[in-house]
DNA sequence: CTATCTGTTCTGAC
DNA sequence: TGTCAGAACAGATA
């Protein structure tokens, strides 16, 4: 489920819980959401949390990595020793009920007390041990430039457009390998900011909207990472502390209302490369 | 009831 | 090699 800006929202938020614990053991619940031995990773202390595109990782003092996919519909809950609950991922009501429940996966119980649970409905997500060089060769190969990177430029961009000159933008920008961290909701959203249509050809976009494009992506990310991701995706308590990004999204989710640009148009939804997507076809060109 | 949707990514067929 | 459907799975929605 999450994109990079909610992954990034989770991470802010366990990174000041968990920094510093110790795993005292870890209890696995789904057998194939945890890759890798706990045994490597039981009386371990966390050294730092950390993102790259819609992963996170947590890196142990022992050189072994904790790395946490939670693709559709995974959360990760921290509960302390007052039951007050830090949580983010999925967006349903298990949040504030007892827990582990049915879909808990994995339990990782520190030695202070507190506890961090995985849970994942549809059981797509996963948490891998790794080493750090494992981790550094899985960053490196299989993901593209952060989009807050430095080499995310358009001379980037249109190399690697000029190898496949038929992918329509959507694809091209929610492809992990050529730019990390973007997805559905937010490949939308930055094609709207950006006035193009998701389904014009990388081949077809010139200079000046390549810039547009990365400008509106960082413009769009920046904007989600401020308001805690989309959906109510995240809290820190029981009182809320939701994300709201929800209320700033222009055309994902919107097919039928009038174009928030102005241009007359209506947003409508169609299917690229299998994902729903939603654009103004009047404005956006 | 059926059909279709869902924020992800990987695999295998053509 | 590029493209597409389908799979992994469990719901919610119309």
């Amino acid at each position: 489920m999450p994109e990079l800006p909610e992954v990034e929202t989770i991470r802010r938020g366990l990174e000041k819980r968990i920094v510093g614990k110790t795993i005292a053991d870890i209890d696995v619940r789904f057998p194939k959401t945890f890759v890798g031995s706990k045994s490597k990773v039981e009386g371990s202390k966390i050294k730092s949390v950390e993102r790259r595109a819609k992963v996170l990782a947590v890196k142990l003092n022992n050189g072994g990595n904790l790395l946490f996919h939670l693709k559709m519909t995974g959360q990760l809950i921290y509960i302390d020793r007052n039951d007050k609950r830090f949580a983010g991922g999925h967006p349903d009501h298990n949040w504030h009920a007892k827990l582990p429940n049915s879909t808990t996966a994995v339990i990782f119980n520190f030695n202070d007390g507190t506890h961090l649970f995985f849970n994942d409905m549809r059981k797509f997500g996963w948490c891998k041990v790794l080493t750090d060089e494992q981790l550094n060769k899985i960053f490196t190969d299989e993901y593209g430039p952060e989009p807050f990177d430095k080499n995310f430029t358009v001379e980037y961009l249109m190399q690697r457009a000029a190898k496949i000159p038929n992918r329509k933008i959507k694809q091209f920008l929610t492809d992990q390998t050529i730019i990390a961290g973007i997805g559905n909701i937010y490949a939308d959203e930055l094609l709207f900011d950006a006035r193009i249509s998701p389904l014009r050809k990388v081949s077809e976009m010139n200079k000046s909207e390549w810039k547009k494009v990365i400008a509106s992506t960082i413009k769009i990310l920046n904007l989600a990472i401020k308001h805690g991701g989309t959906t109510d995706s995240d809290f820190v308590n029981a009182d809320g502390e939701k994300g709201g990004m929800q209320d700033y999204l222009k055309v994902y989710r919107k097919s039928g209302s009038n174009c928030p640009g102005d241009c007359g148009g209506k947003v409508i939804r169609i299917t690229v490369g299998g994902r729903g997507t939603h654009y103004c076809p009047v404005c956006q060109q």
